[in-house]
DNA sequence: AAAACGGGGAC
DNA sequence: GTCCCAGTTTT
C-alpha cells in the first residue's frame, strides 16, 4: 500500500471499533434469503451472480426456480445454454447467465466439479470477479478477504464522508484497504454480508433510516446532519436514441424468430428479425429491404412483397430503455396465411438443438408456435412488441 | 479509465 | 419520468 493511501485511512480512523456493532446488528436483523439457508459455494456464487445490478426482491423467484432446475453445478454444467437462458429471460444482463454456465463448465473441467476453496482460485472461474470470488470466499469458506459492492460502497462513503467519485478506480482502492484493516478475521462472511445487508435495508440511496442504524454514532456523514450528499458520482450516461423497425411475419399460427448474434446487447436470445438504425425517421423506409436482408429463406417474397405494396400497416413507436440505449420500435405484421404452406423444417425441437452453436450456420431465423412464445428467450423488448401487436389485432378482429 | 451490458423496483 | 441495484469484461 502507497505510504499516501496508508495515511489517508488513519485520518478516516477514529477510535472505530464499528465491526462488531455491525455484525451483531446482522445477525439480529437479517432477512430470511433462501441462498442464505445454505453454506455451499455454487449456491452462494448463483445468487451472487443473479444479485449483480438486480434487487434482492427480483432475484428471488429466479433464485428458486434455477436452484431447482440446476441445484449443483454438474446440472448447471451439463444443461444447453438455451436453457439457462429460458430460466434467466426477464432477469436482465444476459451475459451473467452464459458466464455463469461458462463457470461451472470450467469448474467441472478444471477440478472435476469440485469448486475452488480460495478467493485467488474462485477468481480464476471466468465471470468471477473480485466482488464474487470475495463474497463466496468469506461466506462460505470464511476466508477473511473484502467483498465490495454498491451498497460497500455507498455505507462507507456516508461513514467516512468520502468525497471522491465512489465509481472511480482510486475509491475503490481506498475501501478495500480500509475494509482490510477493519475486517474481523473471525467473521468475514458476517461482516460483509452485514456491510451490504445495512446498504440494501437502512443506508438506502434515498431516505436512509439513520435511526435504525447500528454505525450512527460512528458516521460522520450522520453528524453532518446530512448523509445522503455521499456517495458523490460525477459519472454520467448519455443514453443513444436508436430505431427498431420489426417485421412480426405469421404464418399457419407461428410467427419467423431470429437468433441475435452471440456477442453484444441481448446476446444468443431470441427476436423478431429486424435491424437497429441511428435515423431521426422511418420515412421513406423500405420495409421489404429490411425483409430481404433479414429473412434469407427466399420463399415469401411474392407474398411479403404484395403485403407489403398492399397496405404497409406500420404500427408503432412503442420504447424500450436499457442502461445505455433507446429503443423506438415499429413494426409490421404480416399474415402469409394467404400464400403457400409454411415450410416446417424448422420447429421447436430445432430451437433447442440449436441452441448454442450456430457459428458457421447461415440461417439463424426459426418459425415457433406462437404458443411456445412464453417458454424461450425472449426479451422483453420484443414481448412487449407482440402482446401490443396481439392486443391491436384481436381488438380489430373483435370490432369486425 | 471508460464503455458495454437489461430489467425492474422505488419514488 | 428519474435513480439505482450483492458487477464483470472488453476496449
Amino acid at each position: 500500500m502507497k505510504p499516501q493511501m496508508k495515511n489517508e485511512i488513519d485520518t478516516h480512523i477514529r477510535f472505530n471499533n464499528w465491526a462488531p456493532s455491525l455484525v451483531g446488528w446482522y445477525r439480529r436483523v437479517k432477512r430470511d434469503l433462501p441462498w442464505r439457508r445454505s453454506k455451499c459455494a455454487y449456491a452462494i456464487w448463483v445468487s451472487e451472480v443473479m444479485l449483480q445490478q438486480t434487487q434482492v426482491i427480483t432475484v428471488i423467484p429466479y433464485y428458486q426456480r434455477f436452484m431447482e432446475r440446476f441445484p449443483d453445478v454438474f446440472a448447471l454444467a451439463g444443461a444447453s445454454e438455451e436453457e439457462v437462458q429460458e430460466l434467466w429471460r426477464g432477469l436482465g444482463y444476459y451475459s451473467r447467465a452464459r458466464r455463469l454456465w461458462e463457470g461451472a463448465r470450467y469448474v467441472v473441467r478444471t477440478t472435476g466439479g469440485r469448486m475452488p476453496e480460495d478467493f485467488a482460485s474462485l477468481l480464476m472461474i471466468p465471470g468471477v470477479g473480485e466482488y464474487t470470488a470475495g463474497a463466496i470466499a468469506s461466506i462460505a469458506y470464511g476466508e477473511c478477504v473484502p467483498a465490495i459492492d454498491g451498497n460497500v460502497k455507498r455505507v462507507l462513503s456516508r461513514l467516512l464522508r468520502w468525497e471522491e467519485d465512489v465509481d472511480k478506480a482510486k475509491s475503490y482502492r481506498f475501501f478495500l484497504e480500509y475494509i482490510k484493516i477493519v475486517l474481523p478475521a473471525d467473521c468475514p462472511g458476517d461482516f460483509n454480508q452485514g456491510l451490504m445487508e445495512l446498504g440494501a435495508t437502512v443506508c438506502t440511496p434515498k431516505n436512509p433510516k439513520c435511526e435504525l442504524c447500528p454505525l450512527q454514532v460512528d458516521c460522520q456523514g450522520y453528524s453532518l446532519g446530512n448523509p445522503t450528499v455521499y456517495p458523490v458520482k460525477k459519472s454520467r450516461e448519455k443514453v443513444k436514441e436508436v430505431l427498431r423497425p420489426t417485421l412480426i411475419l405469421v404464418c399457419e399460427g407461428r410467427v419467423l424468430l431470429k437468433k441475435r448474434p452471440s456477442e453484444g446487447l441481448l446476446a444468443n436470445l431470441w427476436e423478431f428479425p429486424g435491424e437497429e438504425l441511428i435515423l431521426d425517421s422511418l420515412a421513406d423506409y423500405s420495409w421489404y429491404d429490411l425483409y430481404k436482408t433479414q429473412v434469407i429463406d427466399r420463399s415469401y417474397d411474392e407474398i411479403v412483397e404484395e403485403l407489403l405494396q398492399a397496405k404497409t400497416n406500420v404500427q408503432g413507436p412503442l420504447v424500450h430503455t436499457f442502461s445505455h440505449r433507446r429503443w423506438q420500435m415499429y413494426w409490421v405484421v404480416l399474415n402469409l396465411d394467404a400464400g403457400q404452406s409454411l415450410d416446417v423444417h424448422n420447429s421447436e425441437q430445432t430451437i433447442r438443438e440449436s441452441s448454442s452453436d450456430y457459428l458457421g450456420s447461415e440461417d439463424r431465423t426459426c418459425w415457433l408456435d406462437v404458443s411456445q412464445l412464453e417458454r424461450i428467450a425472449l426479451p422483453v423488448a420484443f414481448q412487449k412488441i407482440w402482446s401490443t401487436a396481439t392486443g391491436i389485432t384481436e381488438s380489430v378482429s373483435n370490432s369486425c
